[in-house]
DNA sequence: TGGATTCTATGACCACCGTCATAGAGCTTC
DNA sequence: GAAGCTCTATGACGGTGGTCATAGAATCCA
């Protein structure tokens, strides 16, 4: 979630890429637009020019851009699993790997935007919460074809997917709160051999 | 998290009472210092008084009081279980099954103030960190006497409450994201067995 | 009763936020 | 080069937020 890749991408996506960082930092109420754009290094004026929608919109586009993300970090790490060892456990410590050494490395500044979008604007913005809802999903669907692709038969597997992603979530809560890895890898551990008990 | 009971509470419980709500339906940045005291029936002058640290100082008190009032859930339901059935996956349904209800009856309104305060000032405001750390250890500490009393080993039952904790904060979140009961309801059902199985 | 302490009431201050209005650049296209 | 479109610049506005200052009520002991 931090990496952009060396092309150069424009304002807009750049706000929105600011917005999701600034968000899963700070959290919603505290994310200012004028904050998000100067993150960016994006003219201010833009704001309403590529948002007409306003902070709702560019919330919504953020979240979204945070569910695809994580769906492509899924394939991700699905194709990167040892060629003579592909088990779901694996997969899910691949992934939750990704946020322990971000959580490390950025001392524990982030967390999912997802998360906090939910916390902050489900009973309030109907569109971000629905934005929020989708980016679960679109995150959760690669992850249920991938345990499928492992061996997990199909009537489990968005099951599973959705543990995963609960646990994670969750874990990645503590984590933040603690300042310590610890909740992140004892989910890891104490889900692996129930996920690998999965295949069939 | 709802009820209070019959007796009358000082205002300023019902400050701190009001803040926990608040901050668990609309966020940390959503709720004002005069809507807590709105909220409360509690006179606005007495904020000042009962907490001359601020909004920072509030939502301490806040988070720390809903993370004691997670823990007494734990220990009513772990008394609530059947006395001729007492497996550890029934404890955490009974967990779950409390914030399943709640979500159908409010709507999804609420979250939980702890993960809100989490997200909102995990990195910008360390007191209600702090406070957000010792509320999921106050959570856990009963889990853990709990799974052990129902007969997991103790070198796991900690692990097994930071699983709990984490797939039910997280499940939680994807219902309300949803406004669907699934996700929690799908993390009793696939974490009962792994659970039950932990009994020696 | 009188004074001290606790609590309440209210208005004001200042900073910030999201949004709008308006005008100006920069570039394409006929 | 003039029109037209996209994008940028900037100031202003209304509202709200947390906090402070100050004064008033209420309660409780000596």
């Amino acid at each position: 979630m931090t990496e952009q890749g060396t092309r150069s991408y424009s304002p807009r996506e750049r706000m929105v890429f600011s917005a999701a960082q600034l968000i899963r930092r700070d959290g919603v109420g505290a994310t200012g637009m004028r904050d998000v754009a100067a993150h960016a290094d994006a003219p201010r004026g833009s704001l309403q020019h590529y948002f007409p929608g306003g902070k709702e919109q560019l919330i919504g586009e953020a979240v979204t851009w945070a569910g695809r993300y994580a769906a492509r970090r899924v394939t991700r790490c699905l194709a990167a699993l040892p060629a003579d060892d592909r088990r779901p456990s694996l997969l899910f410590a691949a992934l939750v790997a990704q946020w322990t050494e971000e959580c490390l490395a950025t001392d524990f500044a982030y967390g999912c935007p997802v998360a906090a979008v939910t916390v902050d604007c489900a009973d309030t913005t109907d569109t971000a919460r629905t934005a929020a809802a989708q980016a679960f999903d679109c995150w959760r669907e690669p992850l249920t074809g991938a345990l499928v692709e492992l061996g997990v038969p199909a009537t489990r597997s968005a099951a599973l997917a959705t543990l995963m992603v609960s646990s994670l979530e969750g874990a990645l809560l503590i984590a933040r709160a603690e300042r310590d890895i610890q909740a992140l890898t004892t989910v890891v551990d104490e889900l692996g051999p129930l996920l690998d008990a999965a295949v069939t």
